[in-house]
DNA sequence: TTAAACTCTATAGTTACTATAGAGTCAAGC
DNA sequence: GCTTGACTCTATAGTAACTATAGAGTTTAA
């Protein structure tokens, strides 16, 4: 099959497979005598495999770690249940910055109301205030 | 004052200023004799008020334009308020699926346990199969 | 006077793509 | 055989908000 077919079979565009292959994560295929990539089954599933990691924000590079432990199926699976710890541990972080931004942000909403001019407007007093306060 | 006490006093790296200046956020400055770009407390203040944006996430465009405003003192401040709703709204969702995210990945992390191998990985195993679900 | 510390511009790198230009390939219809 | 359209190829530039570097010039203190 062509990347053609394989963009479609994978909802993955044309061009994030060249990148893919590019990135390694993705191996070089055969090509036709016109030079075109030729893909089967087993790249249809390496590329699904790469958008679950991908939705679940993995990064391409511990992606390609995955991939790369993929290959040694004898080996411990310890790397993988500590990457998945680290990349938790991330989300969670991140989720508590922004759940502390947006109240930053509400309470900042509230000191301001429609119909002002720009000189009262209550979030520019506040942002232009000498009080520098950090996330 | 010269380009490295600003960065001292806004605790800000002095090619983070420079591209502040680049990219309209801070007007171009006086520059000394030997071509040093000086610069006076109203800078100070510019910078410290873009950094307070920053630390609410807000893009340079949007900060750009919120500087843009300040200008004229008199018109109506709802495009300020609007902004913040927009932007509240942004923060909002992406919770949201950092949440979600978070709960996905907590379910694959519990499919695998420690003292396994690879080819027994309950989170590779799941990331391999032909379930192939959505974020 | 000379060395250190500072500043200047211009350029490349980061992440994970997306978009484009300009060229080649292939299949179907005339 | 020829043309047209759909597809593919490579290479390059753009995105956001910086960070890092090279190579040059300036200033200040010893």
């Amino acid at each position: 099959m062509k990347i053609g077919e394989l963009a479609k079979k994978t909802d993955c565009s044309v061009q994030t497979i060249r990148y893919y292959e590019k990135e390694q994560l993705l191996c070089t295929t055969q090509r036709s005598d016109g030079n075109f990539r030729l893909y089967d089954e087993a790249a249809v599933e390496q590329l699904l495999f790469i958008k679950l990691c991908r939705n679940l924000d993995l990064s391409l590079s511990e992606i390609r770690q995955l991939l790369t432990l993929k290959r040694s199926p004898g080996a411990q699976c310890d790397q993988v249940n500590r990457m998945m710890d680290t990349h938790i541990q991330q989300v969670e972080t991140r989720i508590q910055e922004l759940v502390q931004l947006r109240e930053h942000l509400k309470v900042l909403r509230r000191s301001c109301s429609s119909g002002r001019t720009i000189e009262q407007c209550g979030i520019l007093q506040t942002l232009t205030t000498n009080q520098h306060q950090k996330r």
